[in-house]
DNA sequence: CTTCGTGCAAAAGCTTTGCAATGCG
DNA sequence: CGCATTGCAAAGCTTTTGCACGAAG
């Protein structure tokens, strides 16, 4: 139900709403992975089959634009999309395997921010990373196989 | 000079070398930054002007096929490509500025490694990480400026 | 000489854009 | 009712593929 928080106030800052928006907003926000494109807009056409890819490309755009939607790669090369709630810098750690994402808190990320700094004199600006790797099931369905 | 060591090593493990290979190898190892394939054929084209694009395309799928080269995400959406010295796991700071790559080492990360560890069960497995932010010359450069 | 790689051109994604019609506010 | 947004279709990009020729070993 958060797209409908986020509704009722982009209505109030005078943006359109549309069904295609909505419907966009609501794919993104209840869906817990990354989508592509392509991905939200199958999830769509069930509900509304008369929806154009072209509206989900335009769409996310928009919510670009207000900095509610965020294109994140998660090293597949392909262009996802991730919903921003707002000020909730989070990360998250991809699966190889299995695919799961389990998000964590941006604090995690402090003491190397800080080692970067200190060393580098480089200041780190991520409000997403996706960092490859095996979640705690396929590592240890790994080690059982071997 | 580097390519020309992985020429005698690729030509004694019985592949084929062209011209085509040997000038896609010489551009992706002497390029101090990551480049994409049209980049790459543009780096080319000067030195031999027949060279098609879908011969890059080819020689960087060989290329990864053998591991000496892996394509990246540096966050711009654009597939780039990265050479792999052997067993030289690196990772770089971009500044979101000046485009510049600092390449830092993998250590930098052991402790980010074993928290994730510890705390998720979840095994990074990172050969490459661009970590977008400014580096020490932009961020003095706009402290200065504001 | 045989086989594999290349150039060329066409095809195959994915994303964007032009335009008339529709519908939100 | 006016103007932004949509659907549809076509165009743009980047990457891949088919095929006959040419070059490597």
């Amino acid at each position: 139900m958060e797209h409908l928080e986020d509704a009722t106030l982009l209505h109030q800052q005078g943006h359109r709403l549309t069904p295609q928006r909505l419907q966009v907003l609501q794919v993104v926000t209840s869906d817990a992975r990354h989508l592509t494109a392509e991905e939200i807009h199958a999830a769509i056409v069930p509900e509304q089959p008369y929806v154009d890819i072209a509206t989900v490309y335009r769409v996310l755009q928009w919510l670009q634009t207000i900095g509610l939607v965020a294109p994140i790669s998660i090293g597949d090369g392909l262009r996802r999309y991730e919903y921003r709630r707002r000020g909730d810098h989070h990360h998250h750690l991809v699966c190889q395997e299995c695919c799961q994402e389990i998000a964590i808190p941006d604090d995690v990320f402090e003491e190397l921010k800080s080692k970067l700094q200190n060393h580098y004199g480089f200041t780190v600006q991520i409000e997403h990373l996706a960092i490859p790797g095996r979640c705690a099931t396929c590592s240890s369905a790994a080690a059982s196989a071997s």
